[in-house]
DNA sequence: CCCCAGGCGACTC
DNA sequence: GAGTCGCATGGG
């Protein structure tokens, strides 16, 4: 399943699709190079992967960071199997059956999924880039890294609205300062769900949707359902109307339990996708 | 010009 | 607890 070469590793198992894997809407700091090929920065960390028909070729300096990056040992065909149990599911999973829930660093997710708020995904990278090219180390490739927490929260309100954050300057900055300050990410991961989101929702900038993405993206907890406009439509289409963010996100949770934050992803990238394919 | 984007926080009742 | 509103900015 995971060969390694000189350059990184091959990874020959089922279920990875590195495009859908990046527009599922779960990270966004990466590009797609000459080649076509997609690169990811994930901290300071760096991969380029080249998917072929079989194989996926990922070159990279750190192999191992990569191997638990792209959650490589989940076996996400049984997840599939658990949460095709309706002709949605069925339709979703087929469709994004490549896709993997990446462990992406704590931090890292909490300040991208603050940009997130109210936004649209091509801004939300641009802000991310100019995070990355005013704070973050340069890399062997030229490419920049994740700035670290302490240099950013040594900036103030003014650094982030220069880069185009909006009303999100001061979320970000008041929240980096804490946790910078505090033991919270220390903690998060040792609580159960519950209470990791009250903590999380405790920070500014975190509502319970954006805690609902940090708890799936950063702290690898696939019981929670993040409830965003996407999904409301798929809700709405498929399902009821009406009912609030929060209903329809208990909703879910108790239809797929514990691949929940899983069946999340199928549903968003479907939902998406075939809306930018009809606005063409 | 419009509406919308992986919402949040403050305020109201 | 639920409903409204302002918030910055850019994509389409």
């Amino acid at each position: 399943m995971i060969q390694p070469t000189e350059k990184g590793f091959i990874y020959t198992g089922k279920n990875f699709d590195i495009a859908q894997i990046c527009k599922c809407g779960q990270m966004f700091n990466f590009f797609v190079n000459q080649k076509g090929n997609y690169c990811i920065i994930s901290g300071q960390e760096f991969a380029e992967v080249e998917q072929k028909s079989n194989s996926i070729h990922i070159l990279t300096s750190n192999p191992s960071y990569f191997v638990n990056y792209f959650d490589l040992q989940t076996n996400y065909e049984e997840i599939i199997k658990a949460v095709s149990f309706n002709d949605i599911m069925l339709k979703a999973t087929y469709y994004g059956g490549g896709i993997r829930i990446v462990r992406q660093q704590l931090y890292e997710t909490i300040v991208s999924f603050i940009i997130s708020a109210c936004n649209n995904i091509k801004r939300i990278q641009g802000i991310i880039k100019r995070l990355c090219v005013n704070l973050g180390e340069r890399l062997q490739n030229g490419e920049y890294g994740f700035p670290t927490l302490k240099s950013l929260a040594e900036k103030d309100e003014n650094f982030f609205c220069n880069i185009g954050c909006g009303y999100r300057a001061k979320y970000l900055q008041e929240t980096c300062k804490v946790l910078y300050s505090t033991d919270i990410l220390q903690k998060l991961p040792t609580l159960n769900t519950i209470d990791a989101r009250k903590l999380l929702t405790s920070l500014s900038g975190v509502g319970n949707k954006v805690a609902d993405c940090i708890l799936l993206f950063g702290l690898q907890r696939t019981d929670v359902f993040p409830t965003d406009t996407w999904i409301k439509k798929v809700y709405h289409l498929h399902f009821e109307n009406g009912h609030s963010d929060e209903k329809i996100s208990d909703f879910f949770v108790d239809l797929f339990g514990r691949h929940s934050g899983v069946a999340q992803q199928y549903l968003f990238y479907y939902q998406r996708e075939e809306s930018l394919k009809k606005n063409k």
